[in-house]
DNA sequence: GTGCCAATCTGGTAGGGCCAATTCTAGGAA
DNA sequence: TTCCTAGAATTGGCCCTACCAGATTGGCAC
């Protein structure tokens, strides 16, 4: 079994369907606040069954997206700064990109709470872990060695250097982070020399952790996601702009 | 309008039925992995039908608590550290409390965050955001005159912090941290003069913000946090055990 | 204009049914 | 005995109808 692990779903199905609420929602303009149609209404409207149409709503409520009031309907919250980040990144699994304020906030805590955990592995770190970031990276190199898409590889990395850190939340948070970047980290990926060069990051990283160096390992780890910094940036820039307004 | 915001919320009807499934895999020692009764029979179990109990399965799929496969049933996730940190909210919210571990490693992390939002605040905050931090403090004195339990204000101040930090991907990660100890907290603040403590302590940060004076405002922050370890730690020894396994 | 009541609308829930893919199982072939 | 294959049972995904209780709204009586 490969440390990689694969985070790619078919068609879940009702996941979908999340995907056209929210973009339903947005083109026909509602504003934070809005009641959206009724149940029976919006089912109608997306050709989908109430129950199906529940079970989307269930999920964006859970994630403070939307709030189910008895008997009165559903509505946008007031502010879409009070749903959950993961809101964007099951959003963002969805193909709904977050917009370029989002995706800069976004690199800005996941900086910080890389450095942090990279600080606490350079102290916490058992062997296992040691292992266990070396087991990836000799993953990473078999996959360099036939030219594929690290993406996964690079996902499991940082994993394990979360996992290092021996703090749950901090690993759980950083996680959302990973999923939420999954698809354009693929695209990035795309180019094998940038593979290479991810994976000589890496490995000063894991040396540095072996030597339990923290200073080395932060600049190392604030350097190599600097890089990342640069690719979204540019691709911001060239691509779409916002989505969902932050 | 008060700028407290009211997080309370009756007996939201599904939300109960997903703790009841989460309490049903513990009390049946499913382990991650395991796969669960199938819808039909689950739901009989529960006594509920199967729309309602999907309707929980979707959120708790979103959170990544379990995996829906396609013709081959529902399964709990290999590893609790795969679930979202959310999942961890949302059951706190219905009444299954984190862990001492989680709750430990979730100061750790909280700290960083509230420290870094500080740090943003002092630098991008405008005189809108230290107006909203003001009128919280007022809210917060005006309660306190009653004797009232300032929890909501409590949280509204940091929300308002939060905000300050304009950064709304940490203001959102810090929201989930508020609302997962926000039971707690009604408990704690029970005790008037912890609430006039709180305050003192916002006011000298509320200061320290206006000054822009960073070095003080974060450690006035990482003293106020500090006390909340203090307090967490009695509370976890004298109360109840680990729930779920972290 | 004001107050009250009934029709209407809304989310919450139950229970039935069909489909397609998977999984299991029993029977047959080697 | 071992292996493989075809059919039966199982399972999640989805749809439909129906009923309830609380909230909303509209109009009627005063």
């Amino acid at each position: 079994m490969s440390t990689a692990i694969a985070t790619q779903e078919p068609i879940p199905g009702n996941r979908a369907l999340i995907k056209r609420v929210v973009d339903f929602a947005r083109d026909k303009h509602f504003a934070p606040g809005d009641r959206l149609p009724a149940e029976r209404v919006l089912a109608e409207k997306l050709g989908v069954s109430r129950n199906a149409l529940r079970e989307a709503l269930a999920t964006l409520e859970s994630l403070r997206v939307v709030e189910a009031r008895p008997n009165s309907g559903v509505f946008l919250r007031r502010s879409a700064a009070e749903s959950s980040f993961e809101a964007t990144v099951l959003l963002a699994e969805q193909g709904i990109e977050p917009s370029a304020t989002e995706v800069r906030e976004s690199i800005e805590v996941r900086t910080l709470l890389e450095r942090q955990a990279i600080t606490l592995a350079c102290a916490h770190r058992t062997a296992a872990d040691l292992s266990a970031l070396k087991a990836v990276l000799g993953d990473t190199r078999a996959l360099l060695a036939v030219s594929g898409n690290i993406a996964d590889c690079d996902q499991a990395f940082h994993r394990a250097l979360a996992n290092a850190s021996h703090n749950s939340v901090l690993a759980r948070m950083l996680n959302a982070f990973y999923c939420l970047t999954l698809p354009r980290r693929r695209s990035y990926f795309a180019d094998p020399s940038r593979g290479a060069a991810s994976d000589r990051a890496h490995r000063k990283i894991v040396t540095a952790i072996e030597k339990r160096d923290v200073a080395l390992a932060s600049s190392l780890m604030a350097r190599h996601l600097g890089n990342a910094q640069v690719y979204w940036k540019e691709a911001l820039q060239t691509g779409s702009s916002d989505a969902l307004q932050a």
